[in-house]
DNA sequence: GTCCCGGTAC
DNA sequence: GTACCGGGAC
């Protein structure tokens, strides 16, 4: 049997039963596609509902506000996905009627959508012939091929999207598509794969050469750098003040609270760090902590700590994009995970006293 | 705790 | 090339 064979034929048998499987809509598997992108389906599983069920058209998605895809998003992480998701829907509604691209080319010229989604979509919705590069199918052509190439670098990606377009199986590019992604996902996974039952095992180089756990090579990230956000939490009444998040930096147009980012760990008793609060929000301003997290994202490690604010003297020029929001309404509003976990510990230890 | 995983935009 | 997030495996 051929490479493809022995792939689809497992797939045949092993595959996941999952929603986005029993359609050929474009735009139900645009919502599947991104909200896979970066993420593995059990975490996107119930996002995909969500989405499906808050915005069962195209139309609807893009009738939406941000702040309600946004919200709708939490959790998941890489926001721009939504945003450029958001974008791209009203794009849709105004340049193609409504109805969403079929055909690689019209889709990615769209936001969000780069080749592998519009591969992805493509072979899915219309059967074009377009082989998916995910990084499923890096792992395993790498793999069964014993090609070391790094598959982040522009050479790599280029060998592989020659390679996989090369093997695309024309009879049935969606299935094959399917087939590839989900072996990988299942059988050829990044850790401890049990190539004592794969199909492929008498074929693959990896296999045969024990090379299986060096497979495939990745250039080395960039190292993380460390930030200190200190947040300070403002009441009035039953107001508290929140922040929306600016583009340049995490987390665009999420809320959280007004902050001082210091450059190293400050001593929240020292003195330089009492000045600087005293600076921000008034001479008679004192705080308190509350809670310390530690965040981790890509090329970050974000030290935060929380601290209740009181007697500060309220001044717009200081920080941009303040506004006080009820407590009720406030988990209505799109937060970092790290904020929102903060503000759920944080009320509802209140609300037990 | 520490390490590893994954598409797109710029 | 680098920035974007959160969760799962160990």
């Amino acid at each position: 049997m051929t490479f493809q064979d022995e792939l689809i034929n497992w797939y045949r048998i092993n595959k996941r039963d999952l929603p986005w499987r029993h359609t050929n809509d474009a735009y139900t598997i645009w919502l599947s596609e991104v909200i896979l992108q970066q993420t593995r389906v059990e975490q996107g599983l119930p996002y995909f509902n969500k989405f499906l069920e808050n915005f069962p058209t195209v139309n609807d998605f893009a009738r939406a506000t941000e702040a309600k895809v946004l919200k709708l998003w939490q959790g998941l992480g890489y926001y721009s996905r939504g945003r450029n998701m958001h974008a791209t829907a009203q794009i849709v509604m105004k340049d193609y009627n409504g109805v969403f691209p079929k055909l690689h080319d019209e889709l990615i010229k769209l936001k969000g959508i780069g080749e592998y989604t519009a591969a992805a979509i493509s072979s899915f919705s219309s059967g074009e012939a377009r082989a998916v590069v995910d990084g499923n199918v890096f792992r395993v052509l790498s793999r069964y091929y014993g090609i070391d190439t790094p598959i982040n670098s522009p050479a790599g990606k280029k060998k592989f999207f020659i390679l996989a377009n090369e093997l695309l199986y024309q009879d049935d590019p969606a299935l094959y598509n399917q087939a590839i992604m989900e072996f990988g996902a299942m059988q050829c996974k990044p850790k401890s794969p049990n190539c004592g039952i794969c199909p492929l095992n008498q074929t693959c180089y990896a296999f045969s050469h024990k090379m299986v756990n060096e497979l495939p090579v990745k250039l080395k990230k960039t190292a993380q750098k460390h930030r200190y956000i200190n947040y300070f939490i403002c009441f009035d009444g039953e107001k508290v003040l929140v922040r929306e998040r600016q583009a340049g930096d995490v987390w665009q147009h999420l809320y959280d609270f007004p902050s001082v980012e210091t450059l190293t760990h400050e001593n929240t008793d020292g003195s330089l760090f009492t000045a600087l609060v005293k600076k921000t929000f008034g001479n008679a301003s004192d705080f308190e902590l509350i809670s310390s997290k530690k965040h981790v994202l890509t090329h970050q490690i974000i030290h935060v700590q929380f601290f209740a604010l009181k007697n500060y003297i309220f001044n717009f020029s200081i920080q941009k994009e303040l506004n006080w929001v009820s407590l009720s309404k406030l988990d209505e509003l799109p937060q970092p995970k790290v904020i929102h976990d903060f503000v759920q510990e944080y009320f509802c230890s209140d609300n037990m006293e």
